[in-house]
DNA sequence: CCAAAAGTGTTCCGAGTACACCCATGT
DNA sequence: ACATGGGTGTACTCGGAACACTTTTGG
């Protein structure tokens, strides 16, 4: 055992963050993400996803929240992370000194190592903070181009988690604001989900019997038609019956 | 930007791969975790998950491969990553040399992070491989002790996975034998989700519905009691319907 | 013949679906 | 008044839960 460390030496890794760092703008349904472009070599201006590489004394999720901090202003958010991607062939990642001597000769023992996150912000409140980058804008999904280092697929597997998580778990409520009328919610999952995925009725119907969501009383109205009643995330009463899934779908 | 690199030094990494491997002895219904004893400091005799530092030019899931390989012959088996652990408190990873001088001042930078894997094995078909290692058994899940490194959080993260896994994937089949019969398959996912989950009869008539079930025609008797058919898995006939949630529970 | 295990059928109930319908407000 | 969106109710259907019942073997 100890005579395998020379004969097979480790590999040295530095560690990358990437955030899928997703927002919903109810008003014109769209399910967005964040994108940024790249400012160097590879891909150079080519669309990617926010990342970072890990600092001492960073644990790989205080360097997601902090490249989150970095590019958006943003006050409620949930994160949590996504996969790992190790493979050899993704270990050619550009953030290293692009005019590094002996570069080709490094490869063989610097490696990096991304961990992927997925995050949701509240749309409203989010802004964002072009400080020296050459381009950051929200994407909607369908209109995502080719990202740099293949990020798509971290992109479609973070999408699949969010899918996921709003069937499950209150996430919406997170990046809804406080007070939200049913008709918000509805719009929210509509948006993530496809158009197709309840009846609005029987959406409203199911979400009260779950009990969690206490009408506040208040009203608000919104252009013609019958004032919404505004309703409020009960945590409380969640966490009671949060063991049983609630599905939405 | 490019000034930052001086200003916040990066971290180095040396990644660790631990398994959670489960086996489901369905004879004795017992859910079963493979642990091996440590032989070094810290943590000496304390059992810990099966775990490998990662070499040069190799992957994270490779290693993972290897470290099941050197611990357990086994054909049939399912693997998938879980979750990496990365905090700052975490790095204090033993794998170093022992013996390191400075190994204080080491400690800044020499950071580990931990990639860990699921695994399920077909159970009776698996030979622990016991060389050079002070230990290795597998642990019935109710008895597993007080872990190396509180690896127990990832045991139970393991194990929640292999639940959820369960209901809405096939994976009882990959380590399940080529033919088995309903009642395996029952015994199966009762040991892993616990008694309750469903009543026999009514799993039966729930997986024949689905139609991925092959009944072969032969069949096999157990001591006392009308003989049981063997069934197979087809996984074409799988493959159609496996966009649809497919629940046992 | 009886126990034991495999396999079938039946009844009941609750949850999801698809609607139709009432209510309150702006214009 | 009427269009617009909010909110309620109902009838239907399907699938799961519980459990009784039949079938086929070993002893």
């Amino acid at each position: 055992m100890a005579g395998s460390k020379t004969r097979f030496p480790l590999a040295e890794f530095k560690v990358g963050v990437d955030n899928v760092i997703f927002s919903v703008d109810t008003a014109q349904n769209r399910l967005l993400v964040l994108l940024v472009m790249r400012d160097a070599e590879p891909y150079r201006d080519y669309w990617c996803l926010p990342g970072t590489l890990v600092r001492q004394g960073e644990s790989p999720e205080d360097a997601a929240y902090r490249i989150l901090a970095e590019k958006i202003r943003v006050k409620n958010l949930y994160l949590e992370q996504l996969y790992t991607f190790g493979e050899v062939e993704d270990s050619r990642d550009p953030r290293q000194d692009p005019g590094d001597p002996g570069k080709e000769h490094r490869l063989q023992w610097a490696r990096y190592l991304s961990i992927s996150y997925f995050a949701l912000v509240r749309f409203s409140e989010a802004e964002l903070i072009a400080n020296g980058v050459s381009g950051i804008a929200w994407y909607s999904l369908q209109q995502v181009p080719q990202l740099a280092f293949s990020q798509n697929r971290i992109l479609e597997y973070g999408h699949r988690r969010l899918c996921n998580k709003l069937e499950y778990s209150p996430v919406a409520f997170d990046v809804l604001p406080e007070l939200f009328t049913l008709n918000d919610l509805y719009q929210f999952y509509a948006t993530v989900l496809g158009e197709n995925f309840s009846d609005y009725s029987n959406f409203r119907t199911r979400l009260l019997k779950l009990g969690f969501l206490n009408d506040t009383g208040e009203k608000v109205s919104r252009g013609a038609g019958r004032p919404a009643s505004l309703y409020k995330f009960d945590a409380a009463a969640f966490s009671l019956h949060k063991d049983k899934p609630m599905v939405f779908i």
